[in-house]
DNA sequence: TATATAAGTTAGGTTAGCCTAACATTTATG
DNA sequence: CATAAATGTTAGGCTAACCTAACTTATATA
């Protein structure tokens, strides 16, 4: 019953983060969670203390891959949660998220798991978003083996004209992407929809997907 | 998710009054919850601050009519989420009590009332023991009016004699009473399975009992 | 009934998570 | 490109719940 605030600050870190696609800064944090700056400043550090989020002194924050582990857990939870309220329980669509947020802290996975069979595992919540699949893992583009596909998560870019650019070639949330080539040292190659695609080395280890 | 601690005292102390029908010491509640007698006796102060317990210096502890009511809510929550983990989700019976520890604190009261609905109103949970009503209020057995029927909760009772005699008497949690006659700053007299019996008017004070 | 043991209290401390106000740094804009 | 506005940090404080250790009161028993 200790890490219920660590948990509300990883699921909202993962909304924003996977919302603007971007690493985020720690003032949105404070206005999602109505939580003032400096406790967010706090809670920052404590993050990062155990490498749950990568943060710099007056730098933007992203989601570690363990952090995005971590995050999926309650985000399952969470929305696994809503769905029940919703649909077994018949609670309104606009009290579920609300009754979830108290719950998601302490539903066990074994809990979870079953509520989620319950329900015929869904693939979206009642307010449409995804269920994460906190069982598999998420990596870096550049990770990825040629040939072999994924999907993208979000990036943890800092520069806003730098996203801009990888947005507009559909490096989006829940695009299905495909490595075509990688050069070494070089860009890497890949399909998305209908259209090839070449992305810089450094940026690829800037994307999160998960692999199919 | 403020009062998680409060709840939990408070079910602590109704179930150990319950258990041993009478009032009861702070180092009980000390073992049961496997805190520190100073930390209980902190949190004590503030239950009977807030008038959920009687209590007084070096003394004994037990629930006022309020501090009933709110332990009830609490136990009508978790029995009714152990009686769902258990028989909906098949989680093993074993696990369910811990579960539902960490649950009862966020569910709503209409949630609660669904889940309750979805099980077809069980009246026990899975370990047996019965799931009170949380909407009938509790009150003394003096209150009770001649001729009405009632269902005995626990009593108040400090003195282990005392309490001896009142439980030889059948003046036990879930025992079905009568009031067969009332005289005024005299013995209450009672129906109590087949046997007629008299009870002085201080210790009908000292009886919680609930009108059927 | 005196006294050892059990129960209850007090004092003083810790930690997590929150706060405001003042200050520092970064970013955006005239 | 200077400076205003936005963002981030630091200092200092608060509260709820916990703790240990020392002390007081009540209870049980020799």
């Amino acid at each position: 019953m200790k890490d219920i605030s660590k948990e509300d600050y990883l699921r909202a870190i993962y909304h924003l983060q996977k919302d603007q696609n971007m690493a985020i800064r720690s003032v949105e944090i404070s206005k999602y969670l109505g939580i003032s700056k400096a406790s967010v400043n706090e809670m920052i550090r404590k993050l990062a203390k155990e490498e749950l989020i990568e943060y710099k002194l007056y730098s933007s924050i992203n989601l570690t891959k363990k952090g995005i582990e971590e995050a999926e857990k309650i985000v399952y939870k969470h929305k696994i949660l809503e769905s029940f309220l919703s649909k077994i329980l018949g609670i309104g669509k606009n009290k579920v998220h609300e009754e979830a947020d108290k719950l998601e802290h302490g539903v066990s996975k074994e809990a979870a798991k079953k509520l989620d069979k319950l329900l015929k595992n869904p693939k979206t919540c009642p307010h449409g978003g995804k269920i994460p699949n906190s069982d598999k893992k998420a990596c870096l583009l550049g990770d990825i083996c040629v040939n072999n596909e994924a999907t993208v998560l979000f990036t943890k870019i800092k520069n806003k004209q730098t996203l801009e650019r990888i947005n507009s070639l559909g490096i989006v949330p829940e695009a299905k992407i495909k490595i075509l080539n990688k050069i070494k040292k070089g860009p890497l190659e890949l399909q998305l929809g209908n259209s090839k695609i070449a992305i810089g080395g450094d940026i690829c280890s800037q994307i999160y997907v998960k692999e199919k």
